[in-house]
DNA sequence: CACAAATCTACATATACTGTAGCTTTAACA
DNA sequence: TGTTAAAGCTACAGTATATGTAGATTTGTG
């Protein structure tokens, strides 16, 4: 049994983060000290490694939430699961190549300011006109 | 002079960001028709075109806010221009970096997920089981 | 037992939008 | 010119994913 500092120390997360997670149901209603103070058990610490990984892996709340409902009945097959990863991996490579595209364009801006004059600055031209761009008009994805 | 509606067309935004951008001050208060409805010229058209370029070079709000500032002052020097682009270029190289390693790990989930049960489910055990983790523990970008 | 560090709740703030309701204006067509 | 559907208006609420703060309470340690 462990403290939500020494949870959150554990899996670099942030101590609200915890509650919140608890909160909005995806992390389980923690047990209680006589004084009120949360404590946790290994079962906790593994599903909050789960979330946070598949956080950083660039699932959203709601995938994970499948997730963990799918983990939480064993046995099922795991084809939705599978599904929910492939989705992830296209949106992935999607922002891979937005940022690469971004990137070259970022590093022509930058070559192309020389310490100059505002007026004459590359970095502004370049998002300002229309036909130098590199990148497709689609929406961030949220 | 043209409408939000044809503004949103032709930059690909939604007619209520553009709103938005007007409230938080980052497009200028458009003029107005006597009825009330808002129309825009084409340094408008520049303004927003600017404004959805470097959200998809992934600025922020607040940084492009500095950018415009300094476009609307020209003849000074675009060395905090450079400074800003640097920045985001920093950051731009981190999230590919992190993306990459998590479309590697989505991969091999996928290519491991052959059908079976949740409960064999490489899916769910990548994400849970911590010592095959390929990421960094950092969080990810605000 | 004292006391600092950690935790608690509740609420506010942040970012960047998106959606809805209910009313008004515009533009195109007959 | 009259009608009417599409587009626009304001105002407000909601979304996702947290983070920050205030002020009170609990815990663990010397």
């Amino acid at each position: 049994m462990f403290s939500i500092g020494a949870l959150a120390k554990r899996t670099g997360t942030k101590v609200q983060t915890i509650r919140y997670y608890e909160q909005i149901g995806l992390m389980p209603e923690a047990g209680r000290t006589a004084g009120g103070q949360r404590r946790y058990a290994a079962s906790d610490l593994d599903r909050l490694s789960f979330i946070r990984h598949a956080r950083q892996l660039g699932f959203g709340l709601e995938a994970i939430r499948e997730l963990l409902d799918l983990a939480d009945r064993p046995g099922q097959s795991c084809s939705d699961a599978d599904s929910i990863a492939r989705r992830q991996l296209k949106q992935v490579a999607e922002r891979i190549a937005r940022l690469q595209a971004l990137q070259t364009e970022l590093e022509r801006m930058i070559s192309e300011c020389a310490g100059g004059l505002v007026a004459d600055c590359r970095v502004l031209e370049v998002l300002r006109d229309h036909s130098e761009c590199l990148t497709n008009h689609e929406e961030i994805g949220g």
